[in-house]
DNA sequence: GGTATATCGATATTAGAATATCGATATACC
DNA sequence: GGTATATCGATATTCTAATATCGATATACC
């Protein structure tokens, strides 16, 4: 386990914790590479070349043990150690993501969040405060934020990314949909519904039905 | 032009289209194949291999016709004839993407919103209906409606799904995180918050930040 | 008009990911 | 206890995507 690992299969790490948590309160306690790969739709060669990655291994005619596989994916992604995060941009998107209770699970915890709108400042989402903007600098510094996440229109998005690499964050969460430019050690992440959508409506379009879950 | 294309190509071509789009207000009416990519973080030679795709051309020394280059983009990816989609669940993420004005620029246009919750059933979200659960299938029946977006939690999207398939849908844009079994020919796109998530939390605990701009 | 240069497009190479093949091994059953 | 079988892990192969190389060409400038 800890060796090199592909952004493909690290992609998938994810799911699989998610259908093994599922399934530990109910079934058994093994799991194979078969059962697993029918459940999430891969190849089981490809599940096996996952876990190995993660896991030091199941047995033969068994499987893995599924406590143990569920443990070792969230060691791995760091589950087990959460990482505080800001917001910036308290509307319907960023309201959405306050409030949503699983990041508990992807060991992320958003510490508050901020709007340069003084109307929504103060108040409270499901026990998230909003502040003003102004604000965020002092405590990123203070608490030492590492990620940043952005929900402000596209128009806005660089001048929080800007303040937010100001602020000493080290990697931002970008759902605005225009590319972000920043200095070479902070990292980017885009979340890219329009490329979701675009692979999705292409595929309706051709009818092809070639890639099911993609 | 209308060559075979990959998915890596296709999920860039949106990103070509935002940047074009907010930069055909300002500047000339042409642009290299090396300004975008410096601009978006890619190379560009793929920049000039994921244009040849859609368009027919650019010239040497000047580059690409913005105008022409958005218009085939465009067109190649649908954005012309317009999608429509139903949504389910009416919780938090489902006002925010049901309110969202910036799918029109993705031809993409959600007729209603539905909820299983009566509570929030005949209210308005930025003029999107939401209605009743019962009432989808003869809606999605009568409007030919081939795309269905989920944002219900987890336990209940198997379910909305299978009501989706039932309807006639057939495509499935699922926002809530957990796989769905469905019929081969439906296409399912899975929206993976956490897989999202994994990728910038490891990058961020390795401190390599070989990969920006993922 | 001739030459220099920026840029394109096509082909070739390299890198990366998915899949197939094969031998090994732990359990189950006789 | 011995044999059959499910499953694993490692290596090899194939497929896909990214990158590099090279020749071609349209404009700009002298």
């Amino acid at each position: 386990m800890e060796k090199a690992i592909s952004i493909q299969t690290l992609q998938r790490l994810p799911l699989y914790l998610q259908y093994l948590r599922a399934l530990s309160a109910d079934k058994g306690k093994n799991v194979s590479a078969k059962m697993l790969g029918n459940a999430l739709g891969f190849g089981e060669i490809q599940v096996r070349k996952d876990l190995s990655s993660v896991s030091d291994g199941g047995k033969p005619k068994l499987g893995y043990c599924t406590k143990e596989l569920i443990r070792d994916i969230e060691v791995f992604l760091g589950y087990d150690n959460v990482n505080d995060a800001v917001l910036v941009g308290a509307g319907k998107l960023g309201k959405a993501l306050l409030s949503y209770q699983g990041f508990r699970d992807y060991g992320l915890n958003i510490v508050a969040g901020f709007d340069s709108n003084s109307e929504v400042c103060g108040t409270d989402e499901s026990g998230k405060q909003i502040l003003h903007l102004s604000r965020m600098e002092d405590l990123c510094r203070r608490m030492k934020i590492e990620l940043g996440i952005i929900t402000v229109p596209a128009n806005e998005a660089q001048s929080v990314c800007d303040t937010l690499v100001k602020s000493g964050i080290r990697a931002v969460w970008n759902f605005a949909p225009v590319h972000l430019d920043a200095p070479k050690d902070v990292i980017i992440k885009n979340e890219n519904i329009a490329a979701s959508l675009a692979v999705l409506s292409k595929n309706l379009a051709q009818k092809e039905n070639l890639a099911q879950q993609i």
